[in-house]
DNA sequence: TTGTAGGCGTTATCAT
DNA sequence: ATGATAACGCCTACAA
């Protein structure tokens, strides 16, 4: 029930190399064999053997994503994002959930050279020095998106900026006892940008930085939830909480409708990425907007565009974040 | 920076057979020899190219796994079930989306074939019989998650009985006007039986089944919102609405907080499912949750078994749900 | 325009 | 215990 390129040749009356022409539409063949071929490929139902030519040609057609965690909100957007464009140019992607951990990163790393995948798509909150000389040494076109590291390209918003223009958005609203719930603060482009962009915003407008009111948070629902309840406990309670990521938010905006403080009048709560649950969530959250599926769709068009070699810009794309203002702020 | 079998050989003073056999850690080579190579081997940093393996070996030891889309929070944590145990038994994933289109299916099917996977997994509402038939020809090791299909391999839940018992545990709690978005009604396999159950479950209690107490949905968010809107316009309103996914569920409970109706005290909604979404959703929903993980590990476990030809005690696994009380209801 | 033959990097059979 | 060699299915000079 699987033929091969042979059998085709045969059933036609050519040469393998006929077949070949005609399956790589090669211009030079004949109309009439052409026809031929095609109808003993029809007939027999082949489908050539993606393997065997990829051995041959060296590429395969198939690139590799690491993310933490498919089943963590923010990621089956940008993976999306990748798979369509992957998709429009032929190509198929394997999905791999690092967990954040570096031995499964480097483990997979490793496999998906082996099965020659012709380039790989990185996330995650830092590259280990381990992994970024596995990357070297290897050679494998590589593209990092929503992280960034050394010169390698990587498709990114500014965390900075864009957390420092929520918390100027809260603060042009009057508020001015304004919390924070962190990310992680051993990850620099993420965690620590957000706080960064936070602490600037309040010093851009004279407000002391009161540790008191920041609490550090692990991007999870949970621990948004344990951080409002935190802060909301204060005797001199924050009117606003800028939360570091959406979850977290809305875990957030869960410990304050339990306790009865009102959204957004007694509180206002503003996260960041904008995943799918944010505006659905009631009151609808006000958030920075990361354009996801667009990080993901961008991230592999310049992969692509790597691995054709054609002529790029720059290998540090850096896009826009907008903000939403929703319900709860 | 590329060494392949022959380099390594050249390097440890052996013969290519001999890296092959300690590569694949055949028994009958001498110890010293081995170290030879493995050292050779770790100088190189050589390694395999699973490429050419699969092609003399005849499997690739990859999956492809098709799914309508993973930016639906249905499938992120499925798809995490499958890739944890692909992951532990050395399977890679093709992730492919179909958005439930036919055209996509049969191309994304042709494609893994000449990647020449070595089974697929297949979500989405109904398998077509061009599908099918291509199934057939090809002859691939396929398993369906959460739908069914003629004589093929399956894991799902009963969801007629499933919808039955949340819609009685709602009779049960003297909601005597119980209203129903559905989902899709062509799609026989979770639309159509989880209204069957609505059904049954007014049926066994003697209600009568109103046409104007049930609007067909879609799945998503939107339809469960406008359904929600429809219904509590009714003069009549029901006093509980059993909604045919999570999803819808949540766009329902929007509805109703915006009306300012109550939950639970005016209105009772359940869903179904058990998204991650619907127990950090305020109020909490209560549904009947469907074992997303396990549907997706225990098909890619079925499918291990029948790639290496084990026993398998039964091709139609049917798992158990749960009802899960929550805030809503 | 078409065919012949060598090779892509492995594994596996058969000698030695 | 090790080595030579023929596949695996395809592409691509090169020859005809």
């Amino acid at each position: 029930m699987k033929f091969n390129i042979k059998d085709v040749a045969k059933k036609a009356g050519v040469s393998i190399s006929t077949v070949s022409r005609v399956i790589n539409e090669s211009k030079v063949v004949r109309q009439e064999t052409q026809e031929k071929v095609l109808k003993a490929i029809e007939e027999l139902g082949y489908k050539p053997n993606a393997i065997a030519r990829s051995l041959k040609i060296k590429n395969t057609k198939t690139i590799g994503i690491m993310i933490p965690d498919i089943s963590n909100q923010f990621y089956p957007e940008v993976v999306r994002g990748v798979e369509d464009i992957a998709n429009m140019y032929n190509y198929n992607i394997f999905l791999c959930n690092t967990d954040l951990d570096e031995e499964k990163e480097m483990k997979y790393f490793d496999v998906l050279a082996e099965k020659q995948v012709d380039g790989v798509i990185l996330m995650g909150n830092i590259v280990s020095e381990e992994l970024y000389t596995k990357i070297m040494f290897y050679n494998i076109p590589i593209i990092l998106i929503g992280t960034d590291y050394e010169n390698l390209p990587s498709v990114t918003i500014d965390n900075t900026k864009a957390a420092k223009s929520i918390v100027s958005y809260l603060i042009k609203k009057e508020h001015n006892r304004i919390g924070m719930i962190t990310g992680k603060n051993y990850d620099p482009v993420v965690g620590v940008a957000r706080l960064n962009g936070y602490k600037e915003a309040l010093k851009e407008n004279e407000m002391l930085f009161e540790t008191e009111l920041v609490v550090e948070g692990g991007y999870r629902f949970k621990s948004g939830y344990e951080g409002a309840k935190k802060l909301l406990s204060l005797s001199d309670r924050p009117t606003a909480i800028f939360v570091a990521n959406d979850e977290m938010a809305i875990g957030a905006m869960r410990a304050a409708l339990e306790l009865n403080v009102k959204i957004p009048d007694e509180l206002a709560i503003v996260g960041f990425d904008n995943i799918d649950m944010s505006e659905k969530f009631y009151p609808a959250l006000t958030t920075v907007a990361q354009p996801m599926y667009e990080m993901g769709a961008i991230g592999m068009r310049v992969l692509t565009k790597i691995l054709n070699e054609e002529a790029i810009e720059t290998h540090k794309i850096v896009l826009n974040y907008s903000l939403l203002e929703r319900e709860s702020s």
